[in-house]
Order: C-alpha cells, then sequence, then structure tokens
RNA sequence: GUGGAUGUAGCUCAGUUGGCAGAGCGCUUGGUUGUGGCCCAAGUGGUCGUGGGUUCAAGUCCCAUCAUUCACCCCA
C-alpha cells in the first residue's frame, strides 16, 4: 500500500504548535474587537473567474500558482490564493452597501498556491486581516496600518519595520509608468532578462528585483513615483503620515514598494521581519479603489491588508517569545481500579460542569504510573479514589506544586478547586 | 520551473579503510501493598527513504528515483 503522508508544503498542527496558534488567535481577536472589526469568513474555493479579475490575469498567483480544478459539472473552480477577491465578492453578493455606508472586516483562513516552498512558505498557508470597503479618506488607511501594527504590539514582536508608499491613482500611474519606460528606455540593454519581458507588461515591477546590477540602474536613473502624484494623490499620502505620526507610529516611505497584486491604488504598505529568512514580508496591504467595481460591484474604495500566521509564529519564535510553560489541568484523579471509575467518573461531570478541567485515567494503570503522568501533564492538583474514598466518600486533595494535601468530602471539591484557580 | 544540501528508532543524531544496527532523549514496567518529580534497572522501538547495480559481504561504493529542506522566482 501506498504511504499515506500530508502532501508537499502542507503541515500538521501539533502539540506544541497548536498552543502557539492559539495564543496569537486570542491576540488577534482582542485587537481585531478593541478596533470594533467583524468577522468574515468565506467558503475556500470559489469560481476561478473571481481572481483571474480580481488579483489579475498576468499576476504570478493567477498565471502559474493556483489550485485549479473542474467539478462534476464542468465547472472551473479554484482553491483561494489570497482572501481580498472573496470579501470583495461576498460584498457585492450580499449588498453590504444597502446595510451601512462603510464595513470594517477581519478574516482568518487557510490560502493554497502551488509554489516551491521553503522557509516561511508553504503550499497550503495561514493569513489574517482586514478590509475597510466604503472610506476613500486617508483616515481609513491609517486606521488599518495602525491596526497592523497593534497585533504585533501586542505580542510583543520588536523586530520588523513598516514600509510605505503611495502608487497613486489608476490615471497618475498610468502617466507615470509613461515617463518611467522614456527615462529607462536607454539602459534597456543593462537590465536582466525578466525585467525585460516585465519592462512591457508591469513595468513597475522593475523595483521588485533583487538583482543588483538593475537595482542600481533603478536608483541612479528611475524618477520616484511620489514626484508624480496628482495633488489629489499627494495630498491623500500626506495626510496618511501625518496621521501615523500623530499616532507615534514609526515607518519608512519607500518609492520602490510596488507589490505585485494588481489592484492596489494610492497607499501601499508592507511589514518586514527583520529576523526572517528571505520570505520576510510579514504583512502586505494598501488601498484598492477600483477592485470592487472591476468584480461587478459598485464603485466602492477600499483598503486592507493580509498578513501570514506562519511567518508571524516564525518571527515570534526567532524572538523567543513562546517561552512560558502551559499549566496543566485543574485535576487529574486517579481511580485504584474499573469499579472505582464508577465513583471517578461522575465526580469528574460534576466538576467539569462546574469550570473544572478534570482528566481522568482510562488505562486502568499503576498509581506510580497515574501520578507520573499526572506530573508530565503539569497537573494542578491529584486525588486517588479506591475502596477507602468510596466508603468514606472523602478524598485527599493533593496540590502537586507546593506538595500540600487536604482532605474533603466529594461536595466540597468543586468549591476548593475553583478557589484555588 | 532552476540550483545547492539532506534522508539511519517517536525526536536529536553517531555509525571509521565495506564485516552482526548504535547512543541520548522519549515511551512502558519495576525498585515491598495507596502517592509524582531525582536516582537506579529492565523493556519497547528501525525493510538504514525507495528501486536497481558492484561485491563473498553495502547504512557505507555506483546509478536512478522519491521525499524533505534552503535559495532563486514570487509573495503573507
Amino acid at each position: 500500500m501506498q504511504e499515506l503522508k500530508s502532501i508537499k508544503g502542507t503541515h500538521d498542527i501539533l502539540n506544541s504548535g497548536i498552543a502557539k496558534w492559539q495564543k496569537v488567535e486570542k491576540v488577534l481577536q482582542k485587537v481585531f474587537a478593541s478596533f470594533c472589526y467583524q468577522e468574515i469568513r468565506t467558503p475556500v474555493f470559489e469560481n476561478t473567474a473571481l481572481f483571474a479579475r480580481g488579483v489579475g490575469e498576468f499576476s504570478d498567483i493567477v498565471s502559474k500558482e493556483m489550485y485549479t480544478f473542474s467539478d462534476k459539472g464542468g465547472e472551473s473552480l479554484t482553491l483561494r490564493p489570497e482572501l481580498t477577491a472573496s470579501v470583495a465578492r461576498a460584498y457585492i453578493q450580499h449588498h453590504f452597501w444597502q446595510d451601512a455606508p462603510v464595513h470594517k472586516l477581519w478574516y482568518l483562513g487557510a490560502l493554497f498556491r502551488q509554489e516551491r516552498p521553503q522557509a516561511g512558505r508553504q503550499r497550503q498557508f495561514h493569513q489574517y486581516g482586514v478590509e475597510v470597503i466604503g472610506s476613500a479618506l486617508p483616515e481609513a488607511d491609517a486606521e488599518v496600518i495602525a491596526l497592523a501594527c497593534s497585533i504585533y504590539r501586542e505580542l510583543g514582536l520588536r523586530n520588523y519595520v513598516l514600509h510605505i508608499n503611495s502608487i497613486g491613482s489608476t490615471d497618475t500611474r498610468k502617466r507615470y509608468t509613461e515617463i518611467l519606460k522614456k527615462t529607462l528606455e536607454p539602459h534597456k540593454n543593462s537590465l536582466c532578462e525578466t525585467c525585460n519581458t516585465r519592462f512591457e507588461g508591469n513595468i513597475l515591477r522593475l523595483f521588485d528585483c533583487k538583482n543588483p546590477g538593475c537595482a542600481e540602474i533603478l536608483k541612479n536613473y528611475a524618477p520616484s513615483i511620489l514626484d508624480h502624484l496628482s495633488s489629489e494623490d499627494a495630498e491623500h499620502f500626506t495626510r496618511v503620515r501625518e496621521l501615523l505620526d500623530v499616532m507615534a507610529i514609526p515607518y519608512e516611505v519607500n518609492p520602490a514598494l510596488v507589490r505585485g497584486l494588481d489592484y492596489y491604488t494610492r497607499t501601499t504598505f508592507e511589514i518586514k521581519g527583520t529576523a526572517l529568512g528571505a520570505q520576510d514580508a510579514l504583512c502586505g496591504g494598501g488601498r484598492y479603489d477600483k477592485l470592487l467595481m472591476e468584480l461587478g460591484g459598485p464603485e466602492t474604495p477600499a483598503v486592507g491588508f493580509a498578513a501570514g500566521m506562519e511567518r508571524l509564529i516564525l518571527a515570534m519564535e526567532a524572538e523567543g517569545l513562546f517561552t512560558e510553560e502551559e499549566a496543566g489541568m485543574d485535576l487529574y484523579l486517579a481511580p485504584m481500579d474499573s469499579h472505582a471509575l464508577n465513583t471517578a467518573m461522575p465526580i469528574a461531570q460534576t466538576l467539569r460542569d462546574a469550570g473544572i478541567s478534570v482528566y481522568v485515567d482510562l488505562l486502568g494503570r499503576s498509581l506510580k504510573a497515574m501520578l507520573r503522568e499526572a506530573n508530565r501533564k503539569k497537573a494542578k492538583h491529584t486525588a486517588v479514589i479506591g475502596d477507602d474514598e468510596i466508603k468514606n466518600r472523602r478524598l485527599q486533595l493533593k496540590s502537586m506544586f507546593n506538595n500540600t494535601v487536604s482532605e474533603l468530602p466529594f461536595e466540597d471539591l468543586a468549591d476548593a478547586l475553583k478557589h484555588k484557580k
């Protein structure tokens, strides 16, 4: 028989991994709630057309990384490679705008891209993110950025940098692209092969090239998009920066920050982890004022970001933020034999109803084995149930941390444990 | 898709010029009857990634293949 194993680029999360995820998820929920954002959950697969139109047919994500398949009815479906398009689709489908002029949404979910895995990059990975749909104001941009930073601050992460830029509205970008082409035309031959293909397709992506020769040419000759913003674009960007300053959020303006998804307009930003490997983008986002309209909805301005869970956890591990030990169950109940379980199990039920976590041994093991396990599982208390306890309806509650024992009737157990929590 | 590295026990890894498959950790049980941790002892656990080849003999040498991983690319 063929060995069954998880497929390339996917991972089980178990044991200590679960604790890390839960710790992060708890903080996420807390921060989202404090900003009054509402959770949204969308299906993991959608019509292929949604991503082709939303993300951009010629983007790498759509053109070579999607898990696309036909269902039995011949429909082309795709496992979502990102979440903004899905959220936008839901917004349009359910006519959110009739319910309120602005919606502040957050999500956390699994995404799928068929890339070669490496550190911080998997084929199934998870992103959390937010979308503010309905506000064109720079204040929305600033709030979204502030939210992204609050999460890291709340988690205690220190080694990261916020980069921001404005790529202008569609018209601005069209004009700037022409200028860029004209300026770089004489140096075209010195650029690398990929840059030359991008030259015609999406010339802005030249800024992403890591080839030192290309970077040098860009640095020396390429005009900054910030010098070519329309006055409205420039005003918008200035206001975003003003608000970040007022909130004391440190940032770097990076005119080379373009981003690969087609739908961005005006503000773009990225948070880079400084303790990560090659895949160092912790969070990326920006404004996308045309996406909703392109997907068939009303023209609705929006801004949001997406951030990688796995990368965040890697960054937190690198900073040693998962050190504290998890305490175990409130009580480990050790029945001496199967007869004692008749008493132990109802006691456990009563305690659980009272909100106390109780572990009952189900293997019929020796007392020594049970206590060894209780110790290993970091139980706060243990209690043995055997013939004497059953006869007297009393037991000895032992604190595993300070080694004290108190004798109690069964019915006082819940109060005693609650008191010690 | 391209390039490099690595595959031996549940985990981390030794394994010499080819010569009986190893250690530590973990797990199980015990160390005088019903009380954990420390210590001691015994036990459990591997088709040496897979398939070929060379050889009296292959974890070790050769070929292929698969997987994992890092980097390019791209992105969170």
